[in-house]
RNA sequence: GGAGAGGUGGCAGAGUGGUCGAAUGCACCGCACUCGAAAUGCGGCGUGCCCGAGAGGGUACCGUGGGUUCGAAUCCCACCCUCUCCGCCA
């Protein structure tokens, strides 16, 4: 959500911003909305006050029991609440517009962010490891995973495409990589665990900026709940509506959670394979921090999952996304790209974003800094750290061997349970 | 799911149609007293929006949204949430 009050006083830096985002200017429109929205407020509280003071006269006349003075203010009275009622619904109207219109507009980037239309603009930041020499052809996960416990088929049987159940040694895997990631970021990097409901309202994902645009990703419930689609909306959202004392800044938590989504705009990509799926889990951070914080946070952040795949020995490089390829709530955001040898490319495995107020805006969610009287909203942060799916695929794929098998990385060994080595049936 | 009770400022808690943004206490901030502190006294102490260069003024907000009324924290309706008991249940 954008402050109105920003765009009235830098109209034209805000069409600039639009701009960079591929949209058309929108301030002249904003902003005419604006001010008639404004002078309705003029004329309406104008009018209440006037019943007040009517109001008031009728009721002191009355304790006077002088009852027809007091009837012909009343009569007065009357009249100014019949002009009310046709002007507030009307104020209504304008409100709801305004609000409307800044709540479907997107986050604006921050100077740093490479202008660019989509992902092929994105700008490489760093590279961490290199690919490994394969002796042999590596294989695709989808093809030798189905070996290992990569179940496909019954995953489809029970819910159709993108659904798939992980069986034996794999679903161990699976498990070892979402406890190793939680406790790195609830240990070493000191995110505190959540363990958040995965159904929330309306308001919520209002909060994170996933409604009221992009309802078509997201399941709903029948009650009118919908499944989070990543758990940064449960645990952002946990700061809406409060004041927040400074010395609990930051606040950085993180939670191990199924993420759900609806894909409805992405048929026929990668349609094979662990990759995309309706349903998988995610190790999530998220971080809310005073503004002049929170670049600082941003990196920690990235560092955070960083970290991971470092300790996994998984190659990957650090992408910050261009103007076009960023999501809607954030301001700036670094993508970190794992290396599938199948493919030999790199695919997005994080995604780690510094969101500005914005979200804390729609959520109204600030604190009083040192010395000040007025509250201001504060700055939220989200990034992966990791997606335990993605990263199984990367792990699959760059631990695989010519015989089919699967080395399990050292760093998990305390949690494979004797496990070294997943191996085909 | 059934029955009941309740949601008021940071907290506790009064207020059942008018001068109530709301008593009182606690907490907090400032000042006085003190060598300093405690105690005491005095003053201050919510959030948003609008107008204004500013000083300041106006308006709204007592869970949320509607309604009744000249006027609603107070009456009516719906919803949300909390608590107690019963049922069911991992």
């Amino acid at each position: 959500m954008h402050d109105i009050r920003f765009i009235r006083e830098n109209p034209a830096a805000f069409d600039a911003g639009l701009a960079r985002r591929g949209l058309a200017p929108l301030s002249a429109e904003i902003l005419a909305l604006d001010k008639s929205h404004r002078e309705l407020i003029v004329e309406i509280e104008h009018l209440q006050a006037e019943r007040k003071r009517l109001s008031a006269f009728v009721g002191q006349l009355r304790g006077l029991g002088q009852h027809e003075e007091a009837m012909s203010f009343q009569q007065d009275a009357i009249e100014v609440s019949k002009k009310l009622k046709d002007l507030e619904p009307e104020l209504d109207k304008s409100k709801g517009a305004l609000t409307a219109m800044l709540a479907a507009i997107p986050n604006l980037p921050v100077d740093d962010v490479p202008q660019g239309a989509d992902e092929a603009d994105n700008v490489e930041v760093s590279r961490w490891g290199s690919p490994r020499d394969f002796d042999f052809a590596p294989q695709d996960h989808a093809d030798f995973g189905p070996a290992l416990g990569l179940d496909f088929e019954g995953g489809a049987k029970l819910s159709g495409a993108r659904f798939t159940a992980l069986r034996g040694q794999m679903a161990r895997l699976h498990r070892a990589l979402a406890q190793y990631m939680l406790d790195t970021q609830t240990g070493a990097n000191g995110y505190e665990e959540v363990n958040p409901p995965l159904l929330v309202r309306d308001e919520a994902l209002f909060g994170t900026g996933q409604l009221p645009k992009f309802a078509e990703d997201l399941f709903r419930t029948t009650d009118g709940r919908w499944l989070i689609p990543t758990a940064e909306v449960s645990l952002t959202n946990l700061v809406a509506d409060q004041i927040l004392a400074l010395d609990s800044l930051p606040i950085r938590m993180t939670a191990l959670t199924p993420c759900f989504r609806s894909e409805a705009g992405s048929a026929g990509r990668d349609t094979r394979g662990f990759i995309r799926q309706h349903q998988f889990e995610k190790v999530e951070l998220v971080a809310i921090a005073k503004p002049e914080e929170s670049e600082a946070e941003h990196e920690r952040m990235c560092a955070a999952a960083e970290g991971i795949l470092q300790a996994l020995g998984l190659p990957y490089r650090k992408m910050l996304l261009c103007t076009g390829d960023m999501g809607f709530g954030a301001r700036k955001t670094w993508d970190l790209e794992v290396w599938l040898p199948s493919q030999a490319t790199y695919r997005e495995i994080s995604s780690v974003s510094n969101c500005g107020d914005f979200q804390a805006r729609r959520m109204n969610a600030r604190y009083k800094p040192e010395g000040e009287k007025q509250t201001r909203f504060l700055h939220t942060l989200n990034g992966s750290g990791l997606a335990v799916g993605r990263t199984l695929v990367a792990v699959l794929e760059n631990y695989q061997q010519a015989d089919g098998s699967v080395t399990v990385p050292d760093v998990l060994a305390p949690y494979m349970g004797g496990i070294t080595k997943l191996a085909p049936r």
